[in-house]
DNA sequence: TAGTGTCTACTACACAGGTAGTAGGTACGC
DNA sequence: GCGTACCTACTACCTGTGTAGTAGACACTA
């Protein structure tokens, strides 16, 4: 439980684990834009201090590499980006709503799209009594 | 412009300068709920070095205590948390939506709100021409 | 005006995150 | 079997953040 918060660079790491599935390191490295590719090293460190943390772990080798999967969930993670995230309003949503609408951020599609979530969310929790 | 990023107790402290004007370091300290309420010394250097990065300004003086301003505003802060965070989406609503709504965060409430928020922005941005 | 309590300025330190180099082991092609 | 290229393990260093102590200035009270 309390899985550690995780970096902007952690995040980005276990973003090509959860949608490229278990990888080596050269293949993390590889993953990243071309232009701001920190050091192979790098990641190799941030990787191996990951692993201590145990929101990743090798599961197996090819060759000589170690191929390193996730051990946290996408999911997980966003939720707990969320949280700290609503920490700052106060766990309200409001100030953030208005905010997005301001900023053009929050179109009418977005809220369309919540209400679709809202609705099959109510008929999955509300009918098994 | 490119305001620098507020860590968590910087945006504390701000909060407090936000919500109850210009204070001193001992105001804002008070403001602190009192079980974890940090040293005196702490909230003070961390005043000082938000004055050198120019987030907050010494108004004036009381005594020989200085009274410290907000320079920038919630609202401008708010705008670059939120930049941040949509960041680790891909600038994208959907997946914070799916969660928000999983986990019970949005209520109809708040989708109703933002649907009043965006037809109040819409005949603002239309209207004129 | 003298004393006391408060405030500032300065210094210090630890930990996390980002960055990367070096040394030495290993696998694989030839 | 050897050499080259790649991988790992370890070390190092800087910045930002959170934390706080100490010394000395200052203001207000009695």
């Amino acid at each position: 439980m309390t899985l550690p918060r995780l970096s902007k660079l952690e995040l980005r790491i276990m973003d090509v684990l959860w949608t490229h599935g278990a990888s080596s390191v050269r293949e993390v490295l590889e993953h990243f834009p071309a232009k701001k590719r920190p050091a192979y090293t790098t990641i190799q460190t941030m990787i191996t201090r990951m692993e201590t943390k145990k929101v990743l772990r090798r599961a197996r080798k090819t060759g000589n590499a170690n191929i390193f999967e996730a051990v946290v969930s996408r999911d997980a993670a966003q939720r707990r980006l969320i949280d700290d995230f609503l920490g700052f309003f106060g766990g309200s949503l409001q100030p953030v709503m208005a905010q997005l609408v301001e900023t053009g951020k929050l179109t009418r599609a977005d809220v369309q799209e919540a209400e679709k979530l809202l609705r099959a969310l109510e008929s999955k929790t509300d009918r098994p009594k």
